[in-house]
RNA sequence: GGAUGGGUGGCCGAGUGGUCGAAGGCAGCGGUCUUGAAAACCGCCGUACCGCAAGGUACCGGGGGUUCGAAUCCCUCCCCAUCCGCCA
């Protein structure tokens, strides 16, 4: 969420950007609360300075009747604090809602509109688009060829949008795990693996809401649990409610988990195989920066995702999204679209990974803060995340980029040593 | 699941009704000494909020209660650790 006093301060940018990103959250209520609620707070505080101040004076009273009257002063004094109180904390309440809801302002240079469309391709991967002397086939039907999925087990088992992995894809998902998190090491990522469940305000902390019908998240019944949609969520929990020191960071972490999404309201859209699934498993990155550090860290991040795809030979492209399809807790997004030859009727861009700079919106939630040597007070840690390698569309863009004319599909050179083989079939 | 022990400032750790925002230590900052550094010694040193400031208010896991007054007493919830049982 962003700073109370930057909201009042900036009434009319805030409102813009609540407008650009097309959300809607009560700005007007939240300036014309803040003030009344700052009065109330003074009116707290004064009793409670009165109150304490007959509290230290009962000690002092000099007999039993002045002793019982001042107490009774204390008694009336506490009791109009605590009403005072209750109206203050009433307005509170009222003020985190909306507080809650104003999306974190937009990087300057982020493209403005309303949607995906409005997105802006910046920039292209080294590897060109393949030209097949043949037609080719999209990874479901490479997959029944080779042996390589079953999604009607994966129904059968758990529900329509799961699937077993079987075979060379099993060790393909396993190669490019290894193979995303030698890089990220080589960068000074520490390596993890992460809790699949989280509980609930850490999910609310990071920007998701698991609660309600629009809801992503799968819940675990009787409890505040529930299933990680990335390890960007227990990532950035980690450190939640800690100070940290400014020679710490920047802190660059990659979490390995499954991610699990309910897909809600996406039936129907380019739901074929695993593009769109309801569980996957990812390596992500996780950044936390000072606040000058973290424009710098999201091209080094979005650097990367680059390196990684780039050394798959994997052809993509890099899109600037648009303010109205950031998320809330986002600054500045940039998705890595990979080429994937058979999507669509001659192949398509589809998105494959995504970092996203939420400059301090997470941290204040989470309350995460650092702490300057030698300054007072404490500020409020940036925090950045990446997609490393989302395993299920990594294996639809090798596996449908990388295939031959009789079926079979070659292993991209570098994950070969991984893989331990060269092609599949 | 059972049994115990715990949650106090950046960290460690005292503190069982007022004079406690909290001893002591570590870390940090400033200084003395030193050619410089280390050591030693002296001083400063929690956070948030309100306020131009002076200053004030709150915070000792969360919530509630008792009391004029709670880190301290009571209730309740949460979390953590260790041991036992079960188990990959």
């Amino acid at each position: 969420m962003l700073d109370r006093k930057f909201i009042v301060d900036q009434v009319a940018a805030v409102k813009k950007n609540c407008e650009d990103r097309g959300m809607s959250a009560d700005v007007d209520r939240f300036v014309e609360l803040d003030g009344l609620c700052r009065d109330k707070l003074n009116e707290v505080q004064e009793l409670n300075r009165q109150a304490n101040e007959v509290s230290k004076s009962i000690g002092k009273a000099k007999d039993d009747a002045e002793r019982e009257a001042r107490k009774e002063e204390g008694r009336q004094l506490r009791e109009a604090k605590d009403a005072a109180q209750n109206e203050h904390d009433q307005m509170a309440a009222e003020l985190l809602q909306i507080q809650r809801q104003i999306p974190n302002m937009a990087h300057p240079d982020a493209p403005i509109g309303k949607d995906d469309k409005a997105n802006l391709v910046v920039a292209y991967g080294k590897t060109e688009v393949p030209k097949f002397d043949f037609k080719p086939l999209d990874h479901v039907e490479l997959g029944e060829k080779l042996d390589l999925f079953d999604f009607p087990a994966g129904a059968k088992t758990t529900g329509q949008g799961f699937y077993f992995l079987r075979n060379e894809a099993v060790l393909l998902e396993l190669a490019l795990q290894r193979y995303a998190l030698d890089i990220l090491m080589a960068e000074g990522f520490t390596p993890t693996t992460t809790p699949d469940l989280a509980r609930n305000d850490v999910l609310e902390g990071i920007g998701f809401n698991p609660r309600g019908n629009e809801t992503q998240i799968y819940s675990i019944n009787n409890t505040d649990l529930s299933l990680v949609a990335t390890a960007e969520i227990t990532l950035g929990g980690s450190l939640a409610g800690e100070t940290l020191s400014d020679e710490q960071l920047p802190l660059k972490l990659c979490g390995i988990s499954h991610c699990f999404r309910t897909e809600a309201g996406a039936a129907g859209r380019a739901t074929r195989g695993l593009y769109r699934v309801h569980q996957f498993t990812k390596v992500e990155m996780f950044a936390f920066t000072l606040p000058e550090q973290s424009d710098a860290m999201l091209m080094h991040i979005r650097d990367l995702e680059c390196r990684i795809f780039d050394g798959l030979g994997i052809p993509f492209r890099i899109v600037d999204t648009s303010t109205g399809d950031l998320g809330a807790p986002a600054y500045r997004k940039f998705d890595l679209e990979a080429w994937m030859p058979g999507r669509g009727d001659a192949g398509e861009y589809g998105e494959v990974t995504s970092t996203s700079n939420c400059t301090d919106y997470q941290a204040r939630r989470l309350n995460i803060r650092y702490k300057k040597k030698g300054e007072k007070g404490t500020t409020f840690v940036h925090t950045l995340n990446g997609t490393a390698v989302a395993l299920s569309r990594a294996i639809i863009a090798v596996m449908e980029n990388y295939q031959q004319a009789d079926g079979s599909i070659l292993i991209p050179e570098t994950l070969q040593p991984y893989m331990g083989r060269t092609k599949i079939g």
